[in-house]
DNA sequence: GCCTTTTTTTTGTGATCACAATATCCTTTT
DNA sequence: AAAAGGATATTGTGATCACAAAAAAAAGGC
């Protein structure tokens, strides 16, 4: 009896804690000129790249429908492109998931944001303006003003920013939508490492990256950027009892059920 | 009357022009366990890749579900997915077509392929053992003989399998998917222009990368990919009369009016 | 009590429908 | 005859429904 009555209340718990990312979620506005389906996806996106949704919390058409209060057929096909983009990873039992992290794959994703934003980087350089630069140390003072009052999630948000106002800066660019594929990969479990950090402030190098855009030195410019993701990768790997947080712990978090009246 | 009539016949003849590649289009047989969903986007996605669908061809959700043969919805989710990966345009008037090119684009998606597959590659080396070795080798030589055979759709496929399969020796892969996805934004524009190519040879540094491979040389791989991908640039770009198939040129296909209300 | 089997519920999938926006065709007017 | 306007057809979008597979819950057996 009591064993049951506890299993139950810590199974209500749980689902507590779990659906709280997406009760809780940010909605944007819904503008007219913005298609169901685009805001779906925006929503989704922007909760994932702000690292609200843990790795291996499960996601169902419903479920999700029933919280945004659309039908499923939207969510379906914003799910569909959050799948392509690898965000989320649908498994072959037809169950969609925050896909879980592992020591290798945070490896391969912070080489590929290197060699990546490297190469964005130096090609946006020649194409990088007076107001550009103005606009690159509105974004980089946003940062700092983020993490010194603790907000992560916009601190990630404008970090973002800055690196993507920073590549744009090429006309032509076709390496970005790569890059945010990469970021979306990262983010919720580079969330859930940051939350770890006991310190409230962030090294970044981005004060580094802007005087070699003033020099319009390209080679100085790839080493600010690499060092920035560099020492991103390192503040996060330095965080106690990481190990707990690959794979394998989150799997007592996998949920099924979402909600029903 | 009589002008009237031309007009129709001429349009049913430009219509049948643009419907062809879709009917023709090679069906893989839908297996049962793969849902229609997937069937669909394979489907479309191989057509893509072997650049069976011109540039600036546009593409009606109950027009491919029509000559499919299934419903629209999982057309419509196929799409959404390619659209995501860059290898459908969705235009603001909801029309969606093939991207068309523009030299700046070309350039770049090249820059990349160089940054991303040198990248892939080097990090695949150290997992390619004796096996890989010879299945690289036996692709190789089924590039050679498709293109000896002229067989242009083949060979484009085989070449890319050849490096798909080189670069997914690396166990914690995540690059392919991006790399994929610069080859779909690629491959209908390099077909026509392949098509221009008046030699049915063709010249790659494959055998130089397996020699690289087999000495275990890091940088001489990275050297090898390198030059087999500007190989292939160049001779894209030697194309007498590229010019007139970048975005202008087949602008008569499109659709004319951008604008929305 | 614990494990297996059966029943119930939930979920993804694909089809169909209604609607609004857009494009295309046809008529009318100048 | 050409341009402008309205009528018709086509298209994308979102909602709803039916069905089968799979998971969760419940019942049964050891």
């Amino acid at each position: 009896m009591m064993s049951s009555l506890g299993s139950t209340l810590f199974k209500e718990c749980m689902r507590q804690q779990l659906q709280n990312p997406l009760t809780n979620l940010p909605r944007p506005v819904r503008s007219a000129e913005l298609s169901v389906n685009q805001w779906v996806y925006q929503t989704l996106r922007q909760a994932l790249l702000s690292g609200q949704i843990r790795p291996g919390f499960a996601l169902t058409i419903r479920g999700l429908a029933d919280v945004l209060g659309v039908s499923s057929m939207p969510v379906r096909e914003a799910l569909q492109r959050l799948g392509c983009e690898g965000a989320i990873e649908v498994k072959d039992n037809r169950r969609v998931i925050v896909p879980q992290m592992t020591p290798a794959r945070l490896n391969e994703l912070f080489s590929l944001r290197i060699v990546l934003e490297t190469h964005a980087a130096e090609g946006a350089l020649a194409y990088i303006r007076e107001e550009d630069v103005r606009e690159l140390e509105r974004l980089d003072a946003e940062i700092d003003r983020a993490y010194k009052q603790g907000d992560m999630e916009l601190g990630a948000l404008s970090n973002q920013a800055f690196h993507r106002y920073l590549y744009q800066c090429h006309p032509f660019q076709v390496s970005v939508p790569l890059i945010e594929r990469v970021w979306l990969q990262l983010a919720p479990f580079v969330r859930i490492a940051m939350e770890k950090l006991q310190r409230n402030y962030r090294i970044d190098r981005h004060q580094e990256a802007l005087k070699a855009i003033r020099h319009c030195n390209a080679y100085a410019l790839r080493r600010a950027i690499e060092s920035d993701i560099r020492d991103g990768m390192a503040s996060i790997q330095a965080v106690d009892g990481l190990e707990q947080y690959f794979s394998e712990a989150t799997q007592v978090a996998v949920k099924p059920r979402l909600v029903r009246g």
